[in-house]
DNA sequence: ATACTATTGATAATCGTTCCTGTTATTAAT
DNA sequence: ATTAATAACAGGAACGATTATCAATAGTAT
């Protein structure tokens, strides 16, 4: 039986919630941290996290666990891919709907029980890429 | 132009390899610690996490970043997609064959320049869907 | 009012990993 | 052979992200 915790609706947790859904940057906690603080200074950063976490468990937001070695959060706690750029770490949607019929491969020729997938596209943001093609510029006059 | 840089392929690189070479649990630089610490008793830590980095970046090997914390290793360093165990981050090999066409669903949806993608299932390792079967069993009989 | 529980801020502790420093081993040049 | 230059080493400190601890506070329910 799933017990039921009460949670209250602090006035830390509500500002973070909102400070969440006014951002599609996907952020992480730290940066969540330094928004929350302007409007609540004397937060602390195990609040955010600690709060983070259980507005994930409630299901209102999404943690997300992407490549490299920080968590960031979503205010969408709806199933969608990410790309992730790999110079700069930035976050953005992925426009491609769920694959859902991707389990079903493994049926059988697996003896794990499969639960899902996490897909993630990796490349380069618009100004990193950019920035790339200045440095291949540079080694091509040399 | 792509500067060649000498590596000398030391006792330390060379057991580190081997030891990887015949494990298929994709380990931790860890867990790798403590089994070449059985032939090298006096190796580091530091050259571990020194050689697994530059074994993989001559591609030897493959370093996995996968969901949870820690990087894992694989003796393959040809593309291939994993399961992990949610419950105890055991890591297995997914029997599915590279998506090759993936990426193409993105191209002029986005402004990212897309370089790949990392997909892993998640699931539970026999051991641990056992354990989850009891406590569910214990649960029913409240 | 009183007791109880959830939450907070502050700070310490943890974890995996990387960086530093002085030393040793290997290769190249004299 | 000696010497110089480079690569790699062991050991340990430092680091960044996250989690845990704990006394104090605030909200809820008797």
């Amino acid at each position: 039986m799933p017990e039921k915790i009460s949670r209250r609706m602090t006035l830390q947790r509500k500002t973070i919630l909102n400070i969440l859904r006014q951002t599609n940057s996907h952020p992480s906690a730290d940066e969540i941290y330094e928004s929350v603080r302007k409007q609540l200074p004397r937060i602390s950063l195990g609040t955010v996290y600690r709060n983070l976490e259980v507005l994930a468990n409630m299901g209102i937001i999404q943690k997300l666990e992407l490549g490299g070695t920080i968590k960031r959060f979503d205010w969408d706690p709806n199933k969608h891919y990410h790309i992730r750029c790999l110079c700069c770490g930035q976050v953005d949607n992925a426009p491609i709907a769920p694959l859902n019929k991707l389990e079903d491969e493994l049926y059988g020729a697996t003896v794990f029980s499969i639960i899902g997938h996490r897909l993630e596209f990796e490349g380069f943001c618009p100004n990193c890429t950019k920035r790339e093609a200045q440095k291949t510029d540079l080694q091509d006059a040399n």
